[in-house]
DNA sequence: CACCCGATGTCAGTAACTGTCATCACGTAA
DNA sequence: TTACGTGATGACAGTTACTGACATCGGGTG
């Protein structure tokens, strides 16, 4: 049991993402989150290095995650077989979090410094994956490719999830996603495999 | 004929990077930029939206530059292809400025927040890009993974030309870059095919 | 009961950034 | 030559993110 109230840090997460969304991220200022969470400001700045920190606290645990799915495929495993396990690894752990997802990815859609933030967080994520690939025997730069090739995969998949108009499967999109990658980088003219897909399959050719 | 000074935005530019590479960003104030460059801060302001942007100022002409090559491939040129031609005359525009791309290379590698610039200054660049590639017919996602692609190829084709212990061909770098990219993607097990690049090629494949 | 310690509150201070108005240096027209 | 317009700059007050130093609170431990 907490001397205080339990759980600061989440009621300041909870707190801000509200406020983000409701009134925007630059029309809220920390004393009024911290207010919100029954705290004081500067207890805002103990929990979260700074204003935009409190939406991106999760962001560990997902590559933490993800390296270790990545770092337990088979040996024999190509790099990009061994980045599709953590992949999916990734879109479970989103499965039963659509609602919160969306309303967070809006607040940092919406505002230039939050996605900063969340580059930032992916490239940290592309760096550990590379470095786990260069565990695995991967050299450079083949490594850092394949590790950014597998974040923009996930970026793809996971905004066509997002902005689905209702739930889907997200490790489904994302295995598209991948699949459609491998044609580009093979040096496919235009379009994707998977007509039934919907959105945006009219692949019109050039002449 | 300017009525003081002439090119007080460059004098600005000059002042930070200056400072910024002297004692470091976080430890430079905007009130010095500005007193280095005869100005005020109040002036540095009306010039840069904020004390990052002083280094990005060029993004703009290196966007408008990369799509211009993009969109005026051939129209049989495969996604990949044309994004080859931007590589290609990105590299070019780099030729003679290796020194002052390492010493901004070297302040903002040194500092978080100037990443972030960079990484968004970055996403802009491979928006644009696949905005671009749309426009020549390639479907989404497609566009937009090899446009992610090429940006993961010239920043590593970017980093081996600023690392090097002497000056480079940038475009040579950047070209096997892409080459090494293709490799990956299509599934290789581990190494590049060009053991003569030097740095980093013991491709140790796992047992 | 005395003490320790971690989480929080209080307060002063720095610096990024903004809005507002005054000022300056030049071009232009009477 | 002089008066006026205009765009760039200076001066100054204000908000807010963020930090350092110190006090306080409440529970656990000897």
């Amino acid at each position: 049991m907490g001397r205080w109230e339990p759980d600061a840090r989440g009621r300041l997460a909870a707190a801000a993402l509200q406020l983000y969304s409701e009134r925007g991220y630059e029309q809220t200022t920390v004393a009024e989150i911290a207010k919100r969470a029954g705290l004081t400001e500067r207890t805002f700045f103990r929990h979260y290095a700074d204003k935009r920190e409190v939406l991106f606290s999760g962001a560990v645990d997902l590559q933490e995650l993800f390296v270790r799915e990545v770092a337990g495929a088979p040996d024999n495993a190509a790099p990009i077989d061994a980045l599709a396990l953590g992949l999916d690894a990734v879109a479970e752990a989103f499965a039963d979090r659509w609602a919160y997802a969306r309303t967070r990815h809006a607040v940092i859609t919406a505002n230039a410094e939050l996605q900063e933030r969340e580059l930032i967080k992916l490239a940290s994520l592309s760096a550990a994956l590379a470095e786990t690939l260069r565990g695995r025997g991967v050299a450079e730069p083949a490594a850092s490719l394949a590790a950014e090739a597998a974040v923009a995969v996930f970026k793809v998949g996971f905004e066509r999830w997002i902005g689905a108009s209702e739930e889907r499967d997200m490790a489904q999109l994302v295995r598209e996603a991948l699949t459609e990658f491998k044609a580009v980088a093979a040096g496919g003219r235009c379009a994707p495999e998977h007509p039934r897909t919907g959105a945006g399959s009219q692949a019109s050719g050039t002449p």
